[in-house]
DNA sequence: GGGTACCCTCTCGG
DNA sequence: ACCGAGAGGGTAC
């Protein structure tokens, strides 16, 4: 099947934002949406695809985002952007699963990106519902029940986060359903109530989880690349303020931009 | 509010 | 080749 779409999967699905999606030999992309093993294959006007159907992936590629209206909106604040969004085009944020999006985050503290994707494809393939191919993210419950042998995963100091973290969501000390009704600041507070959320996972949680395009993450990288670019420096609550206050309702595509620019 | 330790893996310089 | 040091999407104390 066929879906038209202004995207790009390199930039989009290989960018970060989302750890499960591996580029194949043929150049098309495995992953999983919604507990569906999915194949997307780049074309001219968007992508095509086995596994899935359109409703989950308009969703998950946020096909109602209007990224030329984004692009030139977050252009218009700031020339560099303008310049970095240009040369990556098709660029989109991600809907990831509420649930999915924090317990991976919450794993990706002091570790480079590489190890990121190998604890969530270790902790899906101990617990996650086997899918065929690939496996499901695990439910809280699926990682409870076979806690005892988490350690295989090796999360290291992230392992009494994590299921401590699977244990608030199973008995509801969490409720990430009453989440999705937050606005921002209100959201990234309750995320950083959460042992091992701080607030840089909670800004990558409220933008790629639930979807909050005004979050501006704030990670070691984005750092100095706002000192270097803007003359900017401080606390996160600082830099993040700045980077909601220049870009403004999207300024989660504008850190997108930033991020995978080169000029560190 | 600033400084540190942190579990583990991979990378790099000797 | 082998080993030790260093760093790596930050957070808690």
């Amino acid at each position: 099947m066929q879906l038209e779409l202004d995207v790009r999967l390199d930039p989009t699905l290989g960018c970060g934002q989302a750890h499960r999606w591996r580029k194949m030999e043929s150049g098309c992309w495995q992953g999983v949406v919604k507990n569906e093993v999915v194949t997307l294959c780049q074309t001219d006007d968007g992508f095509s695809y086995t596994g899935s159907n359109e409703r989950d992936l308009k969703e998950y590629f946020r096909a109602d985002d209007d990224l030329g209206m984004i692009v030139s909106e977050i252009s218009a604040a700031d020339p560099v952007v303008a310049d970095l969004s240009s040369r990556c085009p098709g660029l989109r944020i991600l809907k990831q699963p509420e649930w999915e999006c924090l317990a991976t985050y919450v794993l990706a503290t002091n570790v480079n990106v590489k190890r990121i994707a190998k604890m969530v494809e270790s902790v899906c393939d101990h617990y996650g519902t086997d899918l065929g191919e690939r496996r499901a993210f695990p439910t809280p419950g699926q990682i409870l029940d076979g806690k005892d042998t988490i350690s295989e995963c090796r999360l290291g100091f992230r392992e009494p986060r994590f299921i401590q973290l699977a244990e608030g969501v199973e008995n509801g000390s969490i409720d990430l359903e009453s989440m999705k009704d937050m606005p921002y600041e209100k959201l990234t507070l309750a995320l950083q109530e959460i042992n091992g959320v701080g607030p840089k996972v909670a800004d990558c949680v409220a933008l790629f989880g639930f979807g909050k395009l005004e979050s501006f993450p704030v990670d070691v990288r984005i750092q100095k690349c706002v000192e270097r670019m803007y003359g900017v420096t401080g606390n996160y609550k600082t830099v993040s303020a700045f980077g909601r206050g220049k870009f403004g309702a999207y300024a989660g595509y504008a850190q997108e931009f930033l991020y995978h620019s080169d000029f560190i």
